[in-house]
DNA sequence: TCTGGGGTCCTGACCCTG
DNA sequence: TCTGCAGGGTCAGGACCC
């Protein structure tokens, strides 16, 4: 039959790639440089500046000289002592995200974000519209630069990690005369799958990082290709069920996880490095109340409570412990989630010294703790605090008021959300 | 070189229950 | 009543992602 005279549905369960990723440029730096555009064609780099602090971004300038995300910051300065580090504003590249993630929903409602500057999309059912996949790609890039004055690089392929490694390869270069514009757009046919895959080093899938690496490496596999031909059983007994299998199928090209809109949160916690290393209950425990406030705050704000409170304790080897509880109903309550961490706390010996202290909640359900503590049993006076303390705080700001432990001989000092998402500043 | 903070998922140990 | 076993829940830790 001429392909020409095909009835549609038939033309139609041809499998072309349908589903995008598409991931910002060094997001935090250009976000940056929008709002200081002085800083153009200089090193730039997002991040924590203290001893203890990491960066999150760099630009493609001081990615030339070897700085990548989750590095030392010393060594970053090291590396590149004319950098110019600047703090992050988290709040600031949420705000961009959001109308970026608008121009992506413009086009499909399939829009699964993965974090503020990448998100995959699902086009198969928006090709009437708007044309095919790459065709919306070019097209989402043209927008973003025009609307936002950011660019990004986009991946399309018939799967998602395809799509992942894809606008990886369409990503601009760092190198010493300066960043090397990249394709843009990279697009994976269906029979293009697996001649794209296995050339390329293990650690570029999806889950493995360097644990894995170092097991794979083991095995003699180095390629995707080497791990797409080693034998399942094999790949079980060295990695695990599930690990094994997963990773066996997408170095197969095997892949059907759909793309999902509506990912609830599993969790939500706080964390922090303290500059200098802690040796006493006291003081961790101040600071406890200070991280359950904000987890609590965060849970009644996203409207969720939970169950299990995990308390997190890094020694100053880097050694690190979890130590959770369930409680016998879920909640939001900031003193209810600090009384449990604090009994947590109890049993750590912090003599050592304790560099960071987290506090999270998990066995999320929706809707607030309003009939399931027992606080609300005994008169609900913790959850009514905790509503006055979030309207007071959602018309004056978050540092305007806190739990009374926090206050100092000048006050309260309250350091709350995003003040130091990357590190903390120096010790002073 | 010396390692942040936000998460998710998996595994294994242990305990309890039927 | 005791023992063995399976299954579920909880807890802790590891690995990984951005």
């Amino acid at each position: 039959m001429d392909p020409e005279e095909r009835p549609e549905e038939v033309a139609e369960e041809v499998p072309e790639p349908g589903i995008l990723h598409v991931d910002m440029d060094a997001f935090f730096v250009s976000v940056e440089l929008l709002d200081q555009p002085e800083l153009r064609g200089r090193p730039v780099i997002v991040g924590g500046a203290g001893d203890r602090g990491v960066v999150a971004a760099a630009s493609y300038e001081a990615r030339a000289f070897g700085v990548f995300s989750a590095m030392p910051s010393v060594r970053a300065r090291r590396l590149c002592p004319q950098a110019v580090f600047l703090p992050g504003r988290h709040a600031r590249y949420g705000e961009v995200s959001a109308r970026v993630m608008a121009i992506f929903g413009s086009f499909t409602p399939l829009v699964e974000p993965i974090s503020l500057d990448e998100a995959f999309l699902d086009v198969r059912q928006a090709r009437r519209l708007h044309g095919p996949a790459p065709e919306i790609a070019a097209r989402i890039r043209a927008r973003v630069l025009d609307e936002e004055g950011l660019t990004c690089s986009v991946g399309v392929a018939p799967s998602k990690f395809v799509a992942k490694l894809a606008s990886e390869a369409a990503k601009p270069k760092a190198s010493v005369q300066g960043p090397q514009p990249g394709f843009g757009v990279k697009v994976v046919a269906v029979d293009e799958v697996l001649a794209f895959l296995h050339p390329l080093p293990v650690q570029a899938l999806w889950g493995v990082g360097p644990a894995t690496l170092a097991r794979l490496e083991r095995l003699g596999i180095a390629t995707v290709g080497d791990l797409a031909v080693m034998s399942l059983p094999t790949l079980t007994s060295t990695l695990g069920q599930a690990a094994g299998r997963h990773l066996h199928a997408l170095a197969n090209g095997i892949d059907d996880r759909a793309v999902e809109p509506d990912r609830q949160t599993k969790s939500i916690g706080h964390e922090e490095t303290f500059p200098r290393d802690h040796h006493s209950h006291r003081t961790l425990g101040r600071e406890l109340v200070r991280l359950g406030d904000s987890v609590g705050a965060r849970l009644r704000a996203a409207g969720v409570a939970g169950r299990t409170v995990t308390l997190k304790v890094r020694f100053h080897d880097f050694r690190t412990i979890t130590r959770s509880t369930t409680l016998p109903g879920a909640t939001d309550s900031s003193s209810t989630i600090v009384g449990a961490a604090k009994e947590l706390l109890a049993a750590v010996d912090p003599a050592p010294g304790v560099r960071l202290i987290g506090v999270s909640v998990s066995g999320l359900i929706e809707g607030g703790s309003r009939q399931l503590t027992l606080d609300d049993l005994t008169g609900g006076s913790w959850d009514d605090a905790n509503d006055v303390v979030d309207a007071i705080r959602a018309r004056f700001g978050s540092a305007s008021i806190g739990p009374a432990t926090l206050a100092g001989p000048g006050g309260l000092h309250l350091r709350l959300d995003d003040d130091r998402p990357w590190g903390p500043d120096d010790p002073g």
